[in-house]
Formats: C-alpha cells, sequence, structure tokens
DNA sequence: AAACTTTCTGCGACTCAGTCGCAAGAACGG
DNA sequence: CCGTTCTTGCGACTGAGTCGCAGAAAGTTT
C-alpha cells in the first residue's frame, strides 16, 4: 500500500487526477535515488511519452505545496538542481561527499529534539526541515588529506 | 579587527587582492542582511562600478572554496537565488517565514552535539552544514490558521 | 453516455542565475 | 619598472524553471 500513498492522498483532497499525474508519482515513488526534474521528465516518459517538461514542474509543485514531497539541493554536487523524494515520517539529514557524490541518509532523535527546541523557543512552526552536511565520507576522507593547500589555487569549482 | 578578517586571510593565503575582490569582500562584510549575488553586485559597483558580473561570481567561488564564506537558499522564498554570509565561528539555523518572508538566526547546543554525533557514528568529515527550516514565525503562525484547504486549490506558488 | 464546467496539458517563447573562452589589464616579486 | 602570472570585463552561452494560451481531458450532472 505505500505505492498508492501518494494517488490517495490526492484523491483525498479531492485533486484531479491525470495519467502524466500519475506517471510522475509513480516514478518519484519507486525512485531508488534522488531525482531532479530532469531526470524526472525522462523515466516518466517512458510511462507517458507525450509528457511535457511544463507538466513536470506544475506536478512537482502541486506535491510540495501538499506536503507530500521534500526538496532537496544535496549541495549542488551537480549543477543547481534540485532533487525529490517522498517524505516519510520523520525528517533525516543527508550528507553528501564532495570526493564521490556518495549521498547518504541519516536520522537521530537529536535532531528531533532540536527541532521541537525551536519550536518552543522561537516559537516558530517549522513546516519543512532540510538539514545537508558537505564533507567527506570515510573512503575520501583519508584519501583527500594533503590536497588542500594546492587546490586553493587551481580550479575554483563548487 | 572584524572588518580585515576575510583580507588578512586572503593575503595569508597569497591570494592577489584587486580592487573588485576588495569591494566585494567589503560589501560582504558590512552586509546587514544576507545578499544574494545580483545584490552584491548592485552594492560593490558603487564601489567599483567596472565591477562585472562574472568577477562577483568568481569572488563567491573563491570565498566558498576558501570557506570563508557559506552559501544559503534561505527556503528559495523569492526565486531560486543564492545568499551569502560571512563564515562565523559556530553554524547557525536559519529560520524562513512562509508568511512575511523574516529570516531569523537561532542558535544551540543541540546543534554542534548532532553534528558531532554524525561525525562519530558515520564517520562523515564534516566541512558545511546547512540547517534551514521553513515555517512560520510567531505573528504568522497565528494569523494563516483556517487557510490552507482552500491555498490547495488555488496558486500552487513555492 | 452526452453535455458541461472546471481544471490540466503541451507548446513555444521567455526569464534569469550562473558559466566560459578570450584578449586586454593589473598584481607583486625581483 | 619589468616580466610573469593571475585576474578582469566582455559577450555569448547554458540550463533550470516559468508563463500565457488554446486545445484536451477529468469528473460531475442529468
Amino acid at each position: 500500500m505505500q505505492r498508492r500513498q501518494l494517488l490517495d492522498e490526492l484523491v483525498s483532497k479531492g485533486i484531479r487526477l491525470t495519467s502524466q499525474r500519475r506517471a510522475v508519482i509513480s516514478v518519484i515513488q519507486e525512485a531508488k535515488s534522488h531525482l531532479d526534474a530532469g531526470s524526472l521528465l525522462d523515466l516518466a516518459r517512458r510511462l507517458e511519452p507525450s509528457l511535457d517538461r511544463a507538466t513536470v514542474y506544475r506536478t512537482i509543485g502541486l506535491l510540495k505545496k501538499l506536503r507530500l514531497i521534500d526538496e532537496l539541493d544535496l549541495m549542488h554536487l551537480e549543477g543547481e538542481k534540485h532533487y525529490y523524494e517522498v517524505r516519510t515520517e520523520g525528517d533525516h539529514i543527508h550528507l553528501a561527499c564532495f570526493g564521490c557524490g556518495m549521498i547518504q541518509e541519516f536520522t537521530s532523535p537529536l535532531f528531533d529534539r532540536l527541532k521541537e527546541e525551536i519550536t518552543r523557543t522561537a516559537g516558530f512552526e517549522i513546516r519543512v526541515a532540510r538539514l545537508e552536511l558537505g564533507g567527506f565520507c570515510p573512503k575520501c576522507s583519508s584519501r583527500h588529506r594533503g590536497e588542500e593547500e594546492e587546490k586553493t589555487k587551481t580550479s575554483v569549482k563548487h
């Protein structure tokens, strides 16, 4: 039933279901990695060949507004794209490795406590929480030591 | 001496100082709010009228790479821009209000503990930590209740 | 199942942040 | 003040995302 989650949610809100929306939603839900709008379009077009870029963006906008998906930057490791994932129970943290591009997810009760503290202390009503960390995964961490000073003088990427 | 911080940092790394870089750096440092590349260009041009867009982006890239400034999204409240701020001792959290656009900063020992936990547990070497929350500030929080269901059917913005 | 209202889609043109190659110009060590 | 090396401005370009519109579907009504 995990798979009908988003669809049901839309129906219950009285949102019109079209084959295009079904295609986009299906792709987001089956996705094994975080997809950007472009990949989403390519994959969904296999189910609905006439699907247009604009419709993908509009559907993303809709799902974002309904808080059914979350938007991520993943430290802009490869361009200024945005990535999307189905919203889950608890928020999780994304770790992005500058070395190999790996994305890892992480959950912690401390994160929930932190959000709770903010709600309480600042009186802020949290709707979206995005915590992204950039750095080096264990493998790349040992590998990149010593390359620092040089890099400064060469390419200024990211 | 807060004001010479970035400049000194560059000199000590053997980075060449140009009037353009001085202008951009000065603006970032004096800024009272978070500036995007466009505003940065406008303001820095008052000090260095010939300054070009490309140079601003290159300088931002340089400062980012040297980890002297941080890049923020501020929940993309007004377009897909990026915002910049001078890096401070401890990382802080940004709260962005969907209602009035206000940006508030927040610090908490819990945040540091969370990062420490990630470093320890996941073996991840954190270089950049970005925590942004979107929601409603105290004022807007009380004001927007009840407008939810309608919004769904109208404009799909943000 | 036809008719009808409302909402959605594809299209094409557009906007806007950010990038790139290049030739001219500036930094700073000698 | 000279020469090497790095930086800049310029203009053209890329690529994500948006918008208005006319035609096409969704869901409802009879």
